[in-house]
DNA sequence: AGATAAGCGAGACGGTACGTCCCGTCTTCTG
DNA sequence: CAGAAGACGGGACGTACCGTCTCGCTTATCT
């Protein structure tokens, strides 16, 4: 709600405007970039908000005014950083479409945010609303696009029609996250490439296509 | 290595005893069983050698004395309660073997066990002590066992030969984790069973055998 | 000087308007009156700006605007609850008159003034325009009133006309504020009766005027 | 109560010790010396715990696991290093032995100990407990030395037999203090001279004794 | 009538200190 | 010598007020 709170003051109603002074945007972004900044050097546990007060030449009390706690902040540090990077073409084909959205998804958990993905995750399994804003506001609107591709496929008669969507996203991303927070294998983007075609071939309509597989067909590397 | 430490004190070489008073053995359970407690209650996070110390009626020092950091101590009282109930039938099915064991996952983490499992990831998240005890000492277990339904399944004819293991059971696994760290969709034993089918029948050589899948083609109920 | 400002604002030069909106003495008066209430409650320390602007229902730069500081606030409010309640009977008798102002000081000390005098002593420690404020504005007022007794008493030929007379004044008082102050005994207005009576007629032996002092010579009560 | 337990762990019963650590009587006394220094410097309401704790070099919990308040911590600081300069010598006159005592306090209470006494009465105008604390603990014994001067007095004849004490001594007392805290008039040891006299011998006319109050018939001096 | 000027409430701002909690270490006595 | 008890220096917590600042609004005087 806090995090509900700052959109709204950022972004939406012209009309209404509550009384005194208004917050100040200076200050919620530089919280933020302190915020992504610290938690890029350190990690989850270790941030302090005094630090991040510090490095953002604010008031502590200016950090807790606007997000309950830390795990809010950094929810929504990461999210103000993950904003229109999904949008990608429709090629046409399920397993060219959903892999490279995977791919896509295992560059970002690579890169210099999959940290803070990872900070958020491991956070949110002792607060709720912590993995709430993940799920919503990081994972649900890539699904949603990945729903759209799925769709496309049935209609266009690559999958089968009595698809369980849902299920379907689990078994294509949750391989991906398992690799990322366990760390037991290398997350690689031919991993996620593989990983589509053996999802995949479970569940098209027909049986022979090895064709689309042999293009992952390479000797793991980890 | 506080670990081994900790296990060759409590059992091995009985012909050299350093002089001194041994150590408590009842100490030591009592500790792990109050981290376990409390880790119950509260995250890993939240989670401080205090209140353990506190709840074992023990003195912090004697905690300290015996674990290094509350990550060896979380993963040692882990490991002290997860021993043996892995062990499940041979069907002679891939398809029933998997389906069963990964049923019985999903009824660990719905237990108060999963309750410290999901401590225990999270906390991972920023202590590669914590996830390595993790993998090692919980899933890789898990996972030898179903290396070999696998193989089972691949010289009786049911799997592709050419099968990645690894990915086939992060395929089969992944998934149910998903649902169990990011809560987004209700993870029941139907779900496992579902999933199961779903990466079967990508996996296996033919494709004509609906008749399995037939098994947990129910509406879902969350 | 900001007192003076708020005087001056509050009354005078009606030639000459600054423009701009006129202070609210609707507002002045609010902030006086929760000055008192909440001095009354806690003491001067424990007061806050913060408090009494909220309890006021008034801007807290509406506050500051007016006063440079809380000792100004507080002084002013108390000098303005502390009018023309001193006024007394000239009796024809030193020691009548001044045992009546003592008495009377004794009766404003007890009551629910005293919780503010005692707050403006305690706050004047730490702080000079307070007990400024205070001497000025309280004390000074009743001390004339008691010079003007007491020299009348000398005119009279009932005290001696070498007579220190801030000296006495102090040695009839100071045992009044004492007992308010240290509260290590009952402060009751026959202590200020027999206080009186012995300061008017020593402590030593050697005495003939033992008529006046019968007049309190009840056993202490408390 | 936290004072007592302070006074309890420095002092008292050797026989039973309380199981643990005990105080570190080297961080105790820093934290005196350094109240002591900054109280000097500052004053009551500016000095604060995190500057003494820091001062001393000690962790803030340190000081607040023995001392409730600022208030207890002043007062205990300053009664500290307030032992044993009260004696004075008996001369065999109650006039002589008052005197000398009134004009100790003046000296103390001009000296740099003043300052601090000026924040125990000031502040314990809002805590109950710092004034209790100074009344017991400095203004007590004191008045139990004067109660046998006055005693002696009696017993020589030289004071009336009917003297109530307490009375007599805040006659003597108070006015000095009156001084101290409104600061209406210089505070000197001659003041206290000439009120000592004034209080033995009375104010009124019918008077012998002018033999002795010629000791101090100066001109006041402020 | 409109411009200009201040006061008003509300409340956010950068700060400072609060009093608490826990860290990991230490120092004591008891078993 | 291990263990319980618990004090230690340290550091972050989340809160309360400080005194200042921006807002939109109101209320006056001065063109």
């Amino acid at each position: 709600m806090a995090m509900a709170q700052a959109l709204i003051a950022s972004s939406a109603n012209p009309e209404h405007r509550s009384p005194g002074r208004p917050r100040s945007e200076h200050a919620r972004k530089n919280i933020l970039r302190s915020t992504l900044r610290l938690l890029r050097k350190d990690g989850f546990v270790e941030l302090s908000i005094e630090a991040i007060a510090a490095d953002a030449n604010v008031g502590k009390a200016t950090v807790y005014r606007w997000w309950p706690n830390k795990a809010a902040l950094v929810a929504d540090a990461f999210l103000s950083s993950a904003e229109a990077d999904l949008r990608f073409p429709n090629t046409g084909s399920v397993r060219r479409d959903l892999s490279l959205q995977m791919k896509q998804l295992v560059r970002v958990l690579r890169g210099k945010r999959g940290r803070i993905v990872s900070a958020l995750i491991g956070g949110g399994q002792s607060d709720a609303s912590l993995i709430k804003a993940f799920r919503e506001r990081f994972m649900m609107p890539r699904r949603h696009e990945a729903y759209e591709i799925l769709r496309r496929g049935i209609s266009r008669g690559e999958l089968r029609a009595s698809l369980d969507l849902d299920l379907t996203l689990d078994a294509l991303y949750g391989p991906i996250y398992l690799r990322f927070l366990i760390r037991h294998d290398a997350l690689t983007e031919q991993f996620a490439c593989c990983l589509c075609s053996t999802v995949m071939d479970g569940v098209i309509v027909e049986r022979q296509s090895t064709n689309h597989k042999s293009a992952c067909k390479v000797t793991r590397t980890n």
